[in-house]
DNA sequence: CAACTCAATTTATACTACTATATAGCCGTG
DNA sequence: CACGGCTATATAGTAGTATAAATTGAGTTG
């Protein structure tokens, strides 16, 4: 990796920040620092940003890779720009809050109390219905992912076989919901949670815990009772919560 | 050249609603072309496209232009690019489905009733969670828009204005939820779903026929009983999901 | 003196031509 | 056969210039 794409200013491509993204495109990098800076704060709502040529220059790349940045920014609803006024930093009602980009950095600048607790409502939202919906129109085919990731769970030795076991039958059963949006819209509160409980080490010497909770979700669709599959599935994520929150209170 | 392609900005909608692409700029017109092709299916994925040359000189704008495009294509998910091998158009699965402009598309290109029926079981997802949501947390003065709103709703006269009151109505409910992210959620389902009932004419005669559906939100919620308000707005959207379904069979 | 017109100015938008960098595929050598 | 370098070709990035649009204010007119 290594990019040695830009002789002229040494000290960058060096990330010290963040554990991401070495090697990112420069486009990329204007829409990550400026996107962070955005919903970090530093950036405010209504205010104008320098025009495109200062810009570019402080932030050390073409104008033209500005502007790429730009048009991305624009996309997640961050920016507005108009022609002989500038650009602007839109209010925050205009973001696409469901941005997988939008969400990290969110994630990453504002983890607080109140934005997991959101977190943790959609998803308490999303399971409990996806899971009722499972039962009421799955495959047998289906029915059988959600079986072997649930065998899967009941034979898994270690925390990260658990994990993963554990990941893929919440997968199985939002793809028995034959429903795009609500997958892409669990993946992405999914992937915004689990930057927070990274693998929550405390509950190893029980990971397993919560496996007669999957089982009832399990035999709720397997019967294809829609409302016992929500009951189940509730207690599933509302223990998850439970145990996510006494994670980030023993850690602080 | 040849960029009299908008010279007037008279067509300009103030309301950034239908999926109207005129006057667009150049590289919001290859994101929409390129989008449409996409989601429509006539480009699929998969398939790498011609190379930059070549495509732009085919949509008949400049490299720049398309590469801007091209930056959003690929943060929306549809395209991924890669040097040397060229730009390949992404899996299903990648897009990023809540995106506002691939929902549009998809409502555009693929009006099927399964993709009706995805939205509807998102809604029906989303907004009686929120209304008991809402019911648990709201404060007085949230509590107070929803009043005014259902006020509006039976002060309305026409068609129009019982619309427009409606709205309000369940846009103060996701209000009351102080979760932005479900806001962001409805907002995009909401308006995706708006493009097919089009002011349902046909429910003309009787468009108040929803009201005492909604009093019973309002009263579960001015009461704090979340379990009320929740089944409460479940009927009021499967209510309209009735309505609008037989709309679209007279339709056709 | 108010209101209206119009041009100057500023800024984003768009184009062309060019350089830099990365990598798939090939080719030669051990 | 494997390994290492070469090359062709694609995207990534830069520089400079021209165009269009909108704000501003000066100038003109009722």
């Amino acid at each position: 990796m290594t990019r040695r794409s830009t002789p002229p200013s040494s000290a960058r491509a060096r990330h010290p920040k963040g554990a991401t993204p070495t090697t990112r495109s420069l486009y990329d990098l204007v829409v990550h620092e400026l996107g962070q800076r955005i919903i970090g704060g530093s950036l405010k709502p209504g205010e104008l940003l320098p025009r495109e040529e200062l810009l570019a220059e402080q932030l050390k790349v073409s104008r033209t890779a500005l502007r790429e940045g730009m048009k991305v920014l624009s996309a997640k609803g961050l920016v507005e720009s108009r022609t002989k006024v500038g650009t602007r930093v839109r209010d925050a009602r205009a973001w696409q809050q469901l941005d997988a980009d939008v969400l990290a950095w969110r994630c990453e600048l504002m983890p607080t109390e109140d934005f997991v607790r959101k977190l943790a409502e959609m998803r308490e939202l999303v399971e409990p219905g996806a899971a009722a919906a499972a039962a009421k129109q799955r495959t047998y085919e289906q029915l059988r992912h959600i079986d072997e990731a649930y065998a899967a769970m009941d034979a898994a030795v270690d925390l990260e076989a658990w994990a993963a076991a554990d990941l893929a039958f919440h997968e199985a059963v939002l793809n028995a919901t034959n429903n795009e949006l609500m997958i892409s819209l669990f993946t992405v509160i999914e992937s915004a949670l689990s930057t927070f409980f990274v693998l929550s080490a405390r509950t190893a010497k029980n990971f397993k815990a919560a496996l007669p909770a999957h089982g009832k979700v399990l035999e709720a669709i397997r019967r294809s009772d829609p409302e016992a599959a929500r009951l189940a599935m509730l207690a599933v994520v509302e223990e998850s919560r439970a145990n996510m929150q006494k994670g980030r209170a023993s850690e602080n």
